[in-house]
DNA sequence: CCACTAAGGATGCACAATTA
DNA sequence: TAATTGTGCATCCTTAGTGG
């Protein structure tokens, strides 16, 4: 087993496409997608937040390229990101919240360079929006808030502090697909980050049905890898299409010593 | 078949708790 | 202390059920 380290291969790939442009067709630039440094890295750098510092990147799932990529139609020799590791919430599990959070480390610092321009765009990543701050709304904005609405005003007349929630905007977001080890990969979902808190989730109608297919549960330890498949054309004929992006998420260790039995078994079952 | 209603799903804001 | 994460819940949408 190699730990995949995505500098040191980018750079192996850039000296052999230096050598032969087109003899690694898993290192081609993709006819017709912007290259990564397409991307204003420097300017989205300088206003990155603090971050954490970077985990170790982990080794990949073991059947990841002999059994995952091809099960999903994929090549075998796609380089695979892992963006982070976090530990599994109630509220990913919630079905009433629908969506699986994924940690803003990760996307801003291993996530957001592997995707061009046009994806970060659809997943409001392309720009940091400016953090609003957060504060109890003025009296003069809790009327704005509550026009036409006699209730709320009913409210502050009687005191009271309660006013109503602005309706969240639509944020559509990037087709993602979520991928499992028991539960395959799910239907197509969407990436995106919130504009009120930065958040960054992963949400969609077929979400609860894959998590109920899924191997991990509340409190589990999870990582996180994600790998997309980039059009490739030869003389005009297609080599490989475009993929969704994937996200795939791995239990490991772990805290709750009673799940690496159905872990293994998860594991086996996809080996398997 | 159409209109109405209720229930549950989907979404994202607000805020408390936690972390660095 | 500011940033990040987790949670609660308001709001809108969709769909199934019911009655005319």
């Amino acid at each position: 087993m190699v730990v995949y380290d995505p500098a040191a291969a980018s750079q192996q790939r850039d000296a052999k496409r230096a050598r032969r442009p087109s003899a690694d067709a898993g290192a081609v630039v993709p006819y017709d997608v912007q290259p990564i440094n397409a991307v204003p890295l420097k300017a989205i750098a300088s206003r990155l937040p603090r971050l954490a510092p970077a985990p170790a990147v982990p080794e990949e799932p073991p059947c990841l390229r002999r059994h995952i990529l091809p099960a999903l139609g994929l090549r075998d020799d796609l380089p695979v990101h892992f963006i982070d590791r976090k530990r599994v919430t109630g509220t990913d599990l919630d079905a009433h919240q629908n969506r699986f959070r994924i940690p803003t480390d990760g996307v801003l610092g291993r996530l957001r360079p592997i995707l061009t321009p046009e994806e970060l765009d659809a997943a409001s990543l392309l720009h940091d929006p400016a953090p609003r701050p957060r504060r109890r709304p003025e009296p003069d904005e809790l009327e704005n808030i509550a026009a036409g609405d006699d209730s709320e005003a009913e409210h502050q007349e009687q005191g009271q502090t309660a006013r109503k929630k602005r309706q969240g905007r639509r944020h559509g977001g990037l087709p993602v697909r979520l991928v499992d080890l028991a539960a395959g990969a799910s239907g197509e979902l969407l990436l995106s980050r919130w504009e009120s808190t930065g958040g960054t989730v992963v949400k969609g109608e077929g979400y609860m049905g894959f998590v109920r297919r899924c191997s991990f549960r509340e409190d589990d330890a999870v990582e996180i890898w994600a790998f997309k498949q980039r059009a490739v054309r030869l003389f005009g004929a297609a080599v490989c299409d475009e993929s969704h992006l994937h996200l795939l998420i791995v239990r490991r260790g772990g805290s709750q010593s009673q799940r690496s039995s159905s872990a293994s078994t998860a594991h086996a079952k996809s080996e398997g």
